[in-house]
DNA sequence: AGTTCGGACCGTT
DNA sequence: AACGGTCCGAACT
């Protein structure tokens, strides 16, 4: 109705891998979403000839130079992690999707470098809320942009896996391409 | 050593 | 009001 209201610029780009197929959500901020293959899109791309079905891409039809050039970013970054390297460089990352505690989260998985990891807990006092520790953990769950937003580094306190919303399995393999071993 | 159990704790729906 | 990607100590084996 409103074409003013409807001109947010966002596009839902899809990156195909080896470990099937991601896409990648954008806002005029820059990256909001990465999500992990879905079974269907990795039975599609493995076994079924990819149908032309196009990756809608909201309102007007054309997308914008500034998000084609984030999707560039985005795409070798991720190959270069799931080829076990770190990424030079990475899309701005759009967090308004979250909550003030879950960006507080999100921000402190930032600060864990590569082969790096670090407890729940160790990620509550970060943030200055140092009984919220389930708390943290929902928030990592609710992480728009895993890999790039390393929740994977996030490991219970006595150093086993936790969990992962991804799939525990996703989780582990990201770990193995950073070198970390766990108990 | 290792494992299981129960309660405490906090943000989200 | 209930649920979690938790943590800690206690009480076992």
């Amino acid at each position: 109705m409103n074409e003013l209201l409807v001109k947010t610029r966002s596009a839902e780009l899809s990156i195909s891998t080896r470990d099937g197929k991601f896409i990648a959500r954008y806002s005029e901020r820059g990256l909001a979403g990465l999500n992990f293959p879905s079974r269907e899109a990795l039975v599609a791309s493995t076994r079924l000839a990819e149908v032309g079905r196009r990756r809608k891409h909201r309102e007007n039809g054309h997308i914008p130079t500034k998000i084609l050039r984030w999707h560039r970013t985005t795409t070798t970054a991720l190959k270069n992690v799931l080829a076990g390297r770190e990424p030079k460089k990475i899309p701005p990352l759009d967090l308004s999707g979250g909550t003030t505690f879950q960006q507080n989260v999100w921000r402190a998985l930032q600060k864990i470098s590569r082969g790096k990891t670090r407890s729940y807990g160790e990620i509550a006092r970060r943030i200055g809320k140092p009984k919220a520790v389930r708390a943290v953990g929902g928030a990592c769950g609710a992480n728009p942009i895993p890999i790039f937003i390393p929740c994977h580094r996030v490991l219970a306190a006595d150093k086993k896996p936790g969990g992962f919303s991804g799939g525990l399995n996703w989780k582990l393999k990201l770990l193995a391409l950073e070198g970390i071993s766990l108990q």
